[in-house]
DNA sequence: CCTTTGAGTTTAGTTTTTAAACTTAGCCCG
DNA sequence: CGGGCTAAGTTTAAAAACTAAACTCAAAGG
């Protein structure tokens, strides 16, 4: 007798990990959000091969992730910045979620280097206060444990057949 | 003059992915969760080399994220299997959150493949509802955008020095 | 004893990543 | 005009990581 799983290789994880599984990829995203925008800033900061970080950008723009945008300083030609786009933005409760981790897990003896607090980009706002990632279903209960979240087939699953063992 | 930034490489985000940053790690985390735990489960179900799966155990062992225990079918000898730790079950909201983005920006035009659910593990709750990953400041302001949210440096920041440009 | 089986290990070949040297395009200075 | 300077790449060669296939190993069963 055979059971049947989730297909692994049609994943969203998967997928997402196809843009932004390499080893770079999430760290140039980091620095964007630290303010970095060019590729000198990128490789300096990084560390990241120069050849490497102009095929991870080149992935990253085509993905939707960072946008080619023109610059040009006083006396200078023109330039190209990378800037997140949306779509990059999205991803930072990915990244906060791996910094919790990370400060959880393997933390630094003096503490964490990295807080991030709540605060509009309009300054209008008082409130510095930190920022965590939560668990929240639909039906509003949130600050879910791990252990109570379940992974279920959804109209785009497919299957594959398995031992039952 | 120069500014001074948060060091790059001193930072939660880089040392959680040195454990679960390479293109497998994460995937076989996900594969715990659907329930696998034997070797070969991983790599039938991955496609991933046999040499490189049983480094990637390794290491994830080593950092915690798996716990290696003995199991003995029975008529068969004593053999292991890998579970997640609880550092390990700590990983979900990262996968979650690579799961959200996911779906929203590689979707399959079938829907997504898996949905999460809120489903107590001691089976009483009838709450099926979907389940998301959102930011909440510790102030009680939920559901942040991400752009709302700013990095700032920690107790354990190291700075280096940097052009201002 | 001989075969089977799951869980690895070894080995050889390919791909990815690194590091360093080189190229390119435009501005500036003489 | 010509030569130097700079940021942003590209090229190249060597190192490291990854793949696939063959091999090993330890008990169990015939």
């Amino acid at each position: 007798m055979e059971t049947r799983r989730i297909d692994p290789v049609n994943c969203s994880v998967a997928r997402a990990l196809s843009v932004v599984g390499e080893r770079w990829s999430l760290l140039i995203v980091r620095e964007t959000l630290d303010g970095a925008s060019r590729f000198g800033e990128f490789h300096s900061r990084l560390g990241i091969a120069k050849n490497l970080l102009a095929s991870r950008l080149d992935t990253l723009v085509t993905a939707g992730v960072l946008r080619r945008v023109p610059y040009q300083e006083p006396g200078d030609r023109q330039r190209f910045a990378y800037q997140l786009t949306e779509q990059g933005h999205a991803l930072r409760p990915t990244l906060l979620a791996l910094l919790e981790w990370g400060d959880r897990y393997l933390a630094d003896p003096q503490g964490p280097s990295v807080i991030v607090r709540h605060r509009p980009d309009d300054g209008a706002s008082t409130c510095d206060a930190p920022v965590r990632v939560i668990l929240e279903c639909a039906a509003g209960h949130d600050h879910l444990a791990p252990e109570d979240v379940h992974r279920t087939p959804g109209p785009g699953a497919r299957f594959v057949d398995a031992p039952s063992s």
